[in-house]
DNA sequence: GTCTATACCAAGATAGAC
DNA sequence: GTCTATCTTGGTATAGAC
């Protein structure tokens, strides 16, 4: 039986180099247009070389989201407020309109339960709601949201007005979705 | 130059059954899985045979969208509040879990301004917003929601709801999207 | 230094849009 | 039928554990 080595030290760094490319292509070029063969050719590697390292067109584009919400938890490691951050990730991404359409149009095509994603975004989404309800509470304890509201369902109000909003301003817009987001936090209070 | 004489009413009525079929067979089957070869099988053409009739892929789902968009239409006519109208079609979408992924695909690559069905989107939105809006004015008219609430907010934020819950209810979700949709409603009495 | 899992590539099979 | 996209197969070269 062949043991497992891992990969090598030069493995770990081309996926590196591999993921980081690809957030700049998509991000730039869109979803629809990258093919595995643009993104291989982009890091100098064969589409069977890209390959090799993903298993598959949709299990690197998982692995790029799982890069993107990294990225976006250490740019917003100074506020301690999920909701804020929340919020303020949703603005920032108003200047990466590809990687907003990836997510978007993955999350929805991984509705799927046979898609190679659709647990990825079960346990994103199970462990997004859970870690906002919790912020609601301590929102909730500090005075700053209605002591009636249900954290859960306001969690998950939360996270669809976040995708819902970006999806909409993909088409024009009358107020930007982090502005929106605010507004109804404010509606919120006791 | 050949002057276009239109569809002759055989026309007409394949390019009906066709989206009847093609609604079905998304509704059961889904969206990525649907190619047009199985839909041409489905309602016994070659492929270049329903091509003819929508030109490509893209737009043929698009007017399998109008299609949807006018069977919601008819279905909630009774109603004539548009947001409980809103909230009815979200209530009947969890029984066609394949028409969402459709939609929430589909509207999500049409993000980019190059999608063929990006127009149809744009315009949708807008009609669905003003019109919201305008449902929105008459509630706070008769006082069942704040009079201080700015209508166009409200309607974006309703739209991005729909949108939103439903892509979360593909992953497991606590509570009823159109439950959910009620509540928020209900959050913004006076 | 040996050995074998990892890092890759060339060519082609397959399938979908048109 | 043609073109383009993903993914497989079957291979060589090399990293690095022992």
């Amino acid at each position: 039986m062949a043991t497992s080595r891992g990969p090598y030290a030069k493995g770990v760094a081309k996926r590196e180099e591999i993921l980081r490319a690809a957030l700049e292509v998509i991000a730039r070029h869109g979803y629809r247009k990258t093919s595995t063969r643009e993104l291989a050719a982009a890091v100098g590697l064969s589409e069977a070389g890209l390959l090799h390292y993903f298993g598959s067109k949709e299990k690197l584009f998982e692995a790029v989201l799982r890069a993107r919400d990294e990225a976006d938890q250490e740019r917003s490691a100074g506020r301690d407020d999920l909701i804020d951050r929340l919020i303020s990730v949703v603005r920032h991404n108003s200047d990466v309109p590809g990687l907003v359409q990836l997510y978007s149009t993955f999350s929805a095509e991984a509705g799927d339960s046979e898609h190679s994603a659709h647990e990825f975004f079960v346990e994103r989404y199970d462990r997004l709601r859970d870690a906002l309800a919790e912020a609601v509470r301590a929102r909730q304890s500090d005075g700053t949201i209605d002591a009636a509201a249900d954290p859960e369902k306001i969690a998950t109000v939360l996270i669809a007005l976040s995708d819902g909003l970006q999806i909409q301003s993909q088409f024009r817009l009358g107020t930007e979705a982090a502005e929106l987001m605010d507004h109804v936090v404010g509606l919120l209070r006791p």
